[in-house]
RNA sequence: GGUCCCGUAGCUCAGUAGGAUAGAGCACUAGAUUCCUAAUCUAGGUGUCGCGCGUUCGAAUCGCGCCGGGAUCACCA
């Protein structure tokens, strides 16, 4: 906000300068305003001398000093000095930092929010885990990306939906049952063959034994496998989805593949692709021509037993996104799923939509460890670690902020035994505690009878310590720093915000009082009050928007 | 072999529309609490930003080439 204030007001003098004959218009949009890294560089910075020098040819630092000239006239700049190579940098009177408080305290709920989404539809597709067994961690990591994304793009005007695309067929699904039905079989004591790649977990002596408790026997001769797929497929749904929801996560719809082929989409996309030339007949199957459309090589589309490839229907799917009037598609994916993403772009160019509205989000793996060690996993061989037990092991909250905490293009090391033993150490609680330690001193205020807390009424003039002015940047900030993460789809940097945010407060806790029995001020008492209360605004904004808590005591 | 991601402090990682003296947490050491919650704070860092070359006023950041780790390259999903 003052940012982009400040932002016009040097764009303005850059083009008094231009009218002036100082220098050329060349530099326009090259040049920035940026805060330094560094304290005593000054509130903001620009580089727009020694962008000019590079085009004027003139020395930067005389080009610095006619910059100066033009902004020392603004009544928010408090002192301007030409630095290093000739930044310009740009120190802002003290009460603009003042007058942030009042209008975000006065925004409420609703600070930290913006509009820059312009209720565009967006479509969220995330976690989109077949029904074959209990979320492993990685999909864990998915399911809380994609729901902060789609947080973090709610709170910035878009209008969101969440959708779970996923596949109850084909042969996972029948090894799935075989799995179950041998299980079965044993659980009875009869003589079973385990599929040799069937899926070994726990979870799946479960199913069958409910099938026993409520059939019997009676399954015994099924020369089908279909009463054990499709219990299995509703008890790992029941599971899956009750994991989502411990974690916080509400999907709007799951979609499910097979609607594609029972409304026709599919046979009408090949049909359309064919009308455009794009689809041919070699080897009893069918294939898309790619080639056509800049890649390596030709993909199969319907493989010789008439079945189709998993690209189709994913094509058919996206541009039912699209009918459905989604103009940005997020897909959140893991990194496995690389190769499957140029075709279906190709696909969805093919059918006359635009592949840059697609997004997609492919995160790297999770890797566990424990006793220093790599835990190695597989969904088959059940030697993964799920949701569940991590929820039980560290509560939703640290499992959203870690599996948050990292980039999606890095690895995330997830240290079990650290989760589990480093209680204290903990920076989601150091964060949340920021918040509860607000709370703690609200509360105190207000028991005291003698503060208000109205920034209307306030002397905010007396917050002169330099670590106030530092909380005042933060919360000014705020809402710039939710708007990058959101349009970066980078959830991660609100967390980095609100750690930073968090450190700045504890250290000023520990330096000044709010509250000071021994010395009561009611001024200045009064105007810190306000200017607590506008962190607890951000710290609760900020945690709510990101799927967090933000606990009132700890 | 092709494509994509990663390589920054002992460990886990931030840091891209190129900016000034490269950061945080953890771990380790020494301190701080009669009073707003010590789940906190203060002090302590000599890092070939994987290596090399290039682009330019300026490179962790951009380009090219290497090295190392991971993912992926089906008529599986």
């Amino acid at each position: 906000m003052i940012q982009e204030r400040l932002k016009q007001i040097v764009d303005t003098c850059f083009l008094q300068g231009v009218e002036s004959g100082k220098w050329s218009d060349k530099a326009a949009g090259k040049y920035s305003l940026e805060v330094p890294k560094r304290e005593g560089q000054g509130d903001y910075s620009t580089n727009m001398a020694m962008v000019m020098a590079g085009i004027e040819k003139k020395n930067p630092r005389e080009i610095a000093a006619s910059v100066i000239e033009l902004l020392e006239k603004q009544d928010i700049v408090e002192k301007l000095e030409i630095a290093g190579p000739g930044f310009v940098n740009i120190f802002l009177k003290p009460k603009v930092w003042h007058d942030v408080l009042q209008p975000a305290l006065a925004a409420g709920a609703e600070f930290g929010k913006s509009s820059v989404g312009n209720n565009r539809k967006v479509m969220v597709e995330f976690v989109s885990a077949n029904p074959t067994g209990p979320l492993s961690i990685g999909h864990g990591r998915q399911a809380i990306l994609g729901d902060a994304i789609a947080k973090l793009l709610e709170a910035t005007g878009h209008d969101v939906y969440r959708e779970y695309y996923f596949n109850d067929a084909g042969r996972q699904m029948r090894v799935l049952g075989e799995s179950t039905k041998a299980r079965y079989l044993e659980l009875l004591n009869r003589e079973a063959q385990f599929p040799e790649d069937g899926y070994q977990g726990e979870y799946i002596r479960d199913i069958a034994q409910s099938l026993i408790d409520d059939k019997g026997d009676s399954l015994v001769d099924s020369p089908d496998v279909l009463p054990f797929t499709e219990r299995a497929v509703e008890l790992i749904f029941k599971d899956i989805s009750g994991t989502l929801k411990d974690m916080g996560i509400v999907f709007d719809n799951y979609f499910n593949e097979h609607t594609l082929y029972d409304d026709g989409h599919i046979e009408s996309v090949v049909q359309e692709l064919r009308d455009k030339g794009l689809v041919y007949e070699k080897d009893d199957a069918t294939w898309f021509k790619t080639t056509d459309l800049g890649h390596e090589q030709d993909r199969v589309i319907i493989k010789k037993t008439g079945e189709p490839t998993y690209r189709l229907p994913d094509i058919a799917y996206h541009r039912e996104k699209f009918r459905r009037g989604f103009d940005w598609l997020v897909n959140v994916l893991g990194s496995d799923h690389i190769a499957t993403v140029p075709d279906v772009l190709a696909g969805v160019e093919a059918l006359g939509y635009d592949p840059k509205k697609v997004t997609v989000v492919l995160h790297q793996f999770v890797t566990l460890t424990r006793n220093g060690k790599q835990v190695k996993m597989s969904t088959r061989k059940a030697t993964f670690v799920t949701v569940d037990e991590l929820l039980d092991l560290v509560g939703p909250d640290v499992l959203r902020f870690y599996l948050m905490m990292r980039k999606p293009d890095s690895q995330l090391e997830f240290d079990l035994d650290l989760a589990t033993s480093q209680e204290k150490d903990n920076p989601v609680y150091y964060v949340q505690y920021g918040h509860a330690r607000i709370c703690s001193i609200l509360r105190r205020a207000e028991e005291s009878g003698i503060y208000t807390i109205d920034p209307s009424t306030a002397d905010l003039s007396l917050l002169q310590e330099p670590e106030e002015l530092q909380l005042l940047k933060r919360i000014a900030s705020f809402p710039a720093s939710i708007e990058e993460a959101a349009l970066d789809l980078a959830p991660h940097r609100a967390i980095f915000f609100l750690m930073e945010l968090a450190g700045d407060w504890h250290s000023y806790y520990n330096k000044h009082k709010v509250i000071d029995p021994e010395n009561i001020d009611i001024a200045v008492t009064n105007a810190r009050l306000c200017l607590v209360t506008g962190l607890q605004q951000v710290f609760k904004n900020g945690l709510e928007m990101l799927g967090l808590n933000a606990p009132e005591r700890m």
